[in-house]
DNA sequence: GCCAACGTTGGC
DNA sequence: GCCAACGTTGGC
């Protein structure tokens, strides 16, 4: 099983409304390296949630349910998109500024590639990161 | 609100 | 195919 981070916009689709929708389609990628790790994706797969500009915190683990197919808001159809489903909120949210803080955690995508809205995070990461969260 | 990073577009 | 101009993202 691989792990991933994901980004949004709370004021675009935020965490309590993945809870409230459960499953959900992960839209609107529109960055072929992004893209590529949409399409990487396998079912059980986790990811964390995270809250960009307002926030900037993980906020919740969520599971790919499926996996990528043609994005319906891409009317271009060459974009993907896979479903999402809320697994559980990271009980203390992780803020950017304690990744940033955390030397293990310097080489992490979201550091390095700040604007890059889907990326890899490798299990020793992921287990950090939980940690931090208290979500063990 | 500003700015750095970086992807995309279009002229040549 | 290069590169300047421009637009977008996202942190501060």
């Amino acid at each position: 099983m691989a792990y991933w981070l994901v980004k949004s916009e709370p004021d675009a689709f935020s965490w309590d409304q993945q809870v409230a929708n459960g499953v959900e389609p992960w839209t609107g990628v529109r960055n072929a390296q992004a893209a590529l790790h949409l399409k990487a994706m396998a079912k059980g797969d986790k990811a964390f949630f995270y809250h960009s500009n307002v926030g900037k915190e993980i906020v919740g683990i969520v599971e790919v349910v499926r996996t990528a197919y043609p994005d319906p808001t891409d009317e271009t159809g060459r974009w993907v998109c896979v479903d999402m489903k809320a697994v559980r909120p990271v009980p203390r949210p992780v803020t950017l500024a304690a990744i940033k803080a955390e030397p293990a955690l310097a080489e992490i995508a979201l550091v390095r590639q700040s604007r890059l809205s889907v990326m890899p995070v490798s299990a020793a990461h992921w287990a950090l990161l939980c940690r931090m969260g208290g979500a063990d």
